[in-house]
DNA sequence: ACACTAATGTAGCACTCGCTACACTCAGGG
DNA sequence: CCCTGAGTGTAGCGAGTGCTACATTAGTGT
């Protein structure tokens, strides 16, 4: 692993406990033991360095997803899915993904841009979830927007809500994927 | 209505189309025709006057919620408010409080601290609306935490989905608010 | 006419930002 | 032994930041 590599998981890290809204390098080169002047040549420039950072983040997001074993049935699914999303391996990449969607809200470049590709990763391995846990793929797709939207609500207000109101949202939640794969296999 | 009044309208407008976060006083005072020595002066600081357009924003988006009438039922009373937060008239405050939330995951002062209080402000409303709807008071907070949340997180991704797509997410949300209401008064 | 105050323009301070120019070390290969 | 190229340290540039000092204008009350 050259230093580059180094380089990125230590700067992910960085990131995904401070946030990138903030982001400056020289803080960041302090706190990784380097310059500024390395990460500019290791990455080429503050953007190019981001965009792996988010890559790095998303793609231990996206794997801990893939590797959930299928769960017996969409309502626990749904459950499986929030335990993974919010175990302390990975929160943290999920607040981050919320940060980034909040920074794709003005349409600021180059977020806007990288906003898609995360999003249609992470509704994949969602419904793709879903599906083998045994949802109907005809429905699924509503059930994955739902889910989708909801916990990412639920992140979004993480910091002001308790976790057992959060559980019992989501046990709402799981009944409600329930009640449309249902309605949508009838 | 002073001038201070104008430019706190005017800046307001502004920061709902451009948001919060590179937000800079020149460009701002230069869209406003005035200056950031102005800005400052009839303001105090930058943070007075961000906390002075939250506010501002805030209140159109929570005066807009209050002033609905009742709805028929807890299912529909859900589709109006998602109908009036995405109203023309204030999608952009909705907008700027998920902004404003996510600036708030990392606990960057000084907007953690002021999200608490939009938060409880918007979630009573809610709650409000709900019951005023019909909402059992002892199950509208499990409605009203499955409701926001939902909303908050397809307004997170509203550069990416289609309004098909949020109608159809909104509708099936409504069906389980109604289901939640009637398992908690049964 | 005079004093006082709110409001404004000009200029600039001290600082941070991303980024770059330039010189340097140090290993490995001809 | 010298060359090459990856990696690094120092210093600084130009631009932009929030904010301030100082002088000036315009309007009001006495």
């Amino acid at each position: 692993m050259g230093r580059r590599d180094e380089l990125a998981l230590a700067a992910t890290d960085y990131v995904l406990e401070h946030g990138l809204i903030g982001l400056s390098l020289r803080p960041l080169a302090d706190a990784l033991g380097t310059s500024d002047r390395m990460l500019l040549y290791h990455f080429g420039s503050k953007d190019d360095l981001i965009a792996t950072i988010l890559r790095t983040s998303n793609d231990r997001s996206i794997s801990r997803i893939r590797a959930l074993p299928a769960s017996p049935g969409i309502g626990q699914a749904v459950i499986d899915l929030w335990q993974a999303m919010t175990s302390s391996s990975i929160v943290a990449c999920s607040r981050l993904y919320v940060e980034v969607s909040a920074l794709g809200l003005f349409g600021s470049e180059p977020y806007a841009a990288v906003v898609r590709d995360l999003n249609s990763q992470w509704m994949a391995a969602l419904g793709a979830h879903l599906v083998a846990s045994g949802a109907d793929p005809s429905s699924a797709g509503r059930v994955a927007s739902l889910v989708d939207a909801t916990i990412m609500g639920l992140f979004l207000d993480m910091p002001l809500d308790s976790r057992k109101g959060q559980r019992r949202t989501v046990e709402d939640l799981a009944r409600a994927a329930e009640a449309i794969a249902q309605s949508g296999s009838a």
